[in-house]
DNA sequence: CGAGGGTTTGAAGTGCATCAAATAGTGTGG
DNA sequence: CCACACTATTTGATGCACTTCAAACCCTCG
């Protein structure tokens, strides 16, 4: 397994982590045992490109710790942030159903621990374990979902909703009182995940804040009243409030 | 099987009809037996309404002949177009994967003829054979990349281009001369397909014709500089040219 | 012919982008 | 611990794209 720049090794319980994926639910131990004895841990810096967007997929990985971004790039340079993803999160998986080239660029957003495995194992599970390719059905399918609101959030939401709406996704479900949460990477990435610049985000939050009472420092979020928050966001959305979340 | 309004029967070829498709290519004969048998031909009017968002999904669709608008739509009423699908697509069939309920509402956006199947059949279908569960997989993650286009495009394509895009994907790719098409819907629909308001599509259709030439009259439309249009279209795309298609 | 829906056009408003510059925050070396 | 460099974020001013509301036009169909 050759690889290029500063990268180091840790411990990490590759089976246990397979176990987990709820791509991996009810698949063969077999299946599960070669993929763990193929799995390789990486450690890459900020900025490490993983790959590009129409390269030839050797591998697909799974994020241990740290954000990667996936996007895509015009000739002009414009770039489209399709997803940025952390642990439990699988990436480059899709390139088994694109001619084995990868649908979109990838990059590490900051220190970033991850396995790789060879996707030739993936292609060849989801062919011989039909458990596998159902499990890999239901979780597309999910992701398809998810876009299909993304376009709607993009055609009816504007600014401060989007914003709204991502602030929502992070919060946890069960508790009713005061959340406080970390914006998770920085606000320039989040501004181009929700298809805006800058500017719009920084001018966005600070109306999100005027209209639903949430109190914002650095990147630290308080929400004193979420059904105020969820009120001003999902008026402009088909979903109603708890949108499912997606890994994998 | 019990049927609401207008709807009639005429003599289509079932068994044919789902061998053309490419969800079960080289799917056992008996499979396919089983599909044809329980396939009923139905023919609908402008308008009807197929099944709304969040009902239980009790059939999936084939349709054979005309136009269906596939949509959600927020508690205030404002209404996101998902697709508008025709001949050779697949209706429905992902409630499969979202515990039974359809996904969006579907209506009927003229005289429409389909096919319908009960999704149970589906559902089993997928489980017992592995080849149709593959097939699935590959359809769903091209309907993926495409729903990752559009996304793109909302985010930098502005209005002029997305008509592009949507021309240049309804033209043939063989000739190299003068092509004449015509739009497959009302510009409403387009508009809305395109997710903007119907005078933005008026008014970006005649700037679209004055930056590459393209002449319109009512729903006809003649490209006779293609590389014109795509090269004033797909610059700010990180596709390039010939997207592919979908069906089912 | 007249009604009604689809389409276009005009005028005015809103939202987001852009460009420019100030400010806050972070990490570095001294 | 401070000064500097560099990046992230905010703020201001201005412009363009798309929307909104209103009205005209056009086409089809009864």
């Amino acid at each position: 397994m050759s690889c290029s720049s500063a990268e180091t090794q840790t411990f990490v319980d590759i089976p246990e982590a397979l176990r987990r994926l709820v791509l991996f639910k009810g698949v063969s131990d077999e299946t599960l045992a070669r993929f763990s004895q193929e799995g390789r841990l990486f450690q890459y810096p900020k900025g490490k490109l993983l790959y590009l967007q129409d390269d030839e997929a050797k591998s697909f990985y799974l994020i241990v710790r740290g954000w990667v971004k996936l996007f895509r790039e015009t000739i002009e340079g414009t770039e489209a942030v399709i997803d940025v993803l952390t642990n439990g999160h699988l990436l480059g998986k899709s390139a088994v159903f694109n001619n084995g080239l990868h649908g979109a660029s990838a990059e590490c957003v900051e220190e970033v621990q991850l396995i790789s495995f060879p996707i030739r194992l993936l292609k060849q599970a989801i062919e011989e374990d039909p458990k596998l390719a159902l499990n890999m059905l239901t979780s597309m399918s999910a992701h398809r979902r998810q876009q299909g609101r993304e376009i709607e959030h993009l055609n009816i939401q504007n600014a401060p909703q989007r914003i709204g709406c991502f602030l929502l996704r992070l919060c946890p479900l069960n508790k009713e009182t005061e959340i406080t949460l970390h914006l998770p990477y920085d606000k320039t990435l989040i501004a181009a995940r929700l298809g805006m610049k800058p500017e719009t985000f920084s001018r966005a939050l600070a109306k999100l804040k005027g209209e639903t009472g949430i109190h914002i420092h650095g990147s630290t979020v308080k929400i004193h009243d979420m059904q105020a928050l969820v009120s001003y966001t999902c008026s402009h959305c088909s979903s109603t409030f708890p949108c499912e979340d997606l890994k994998g």
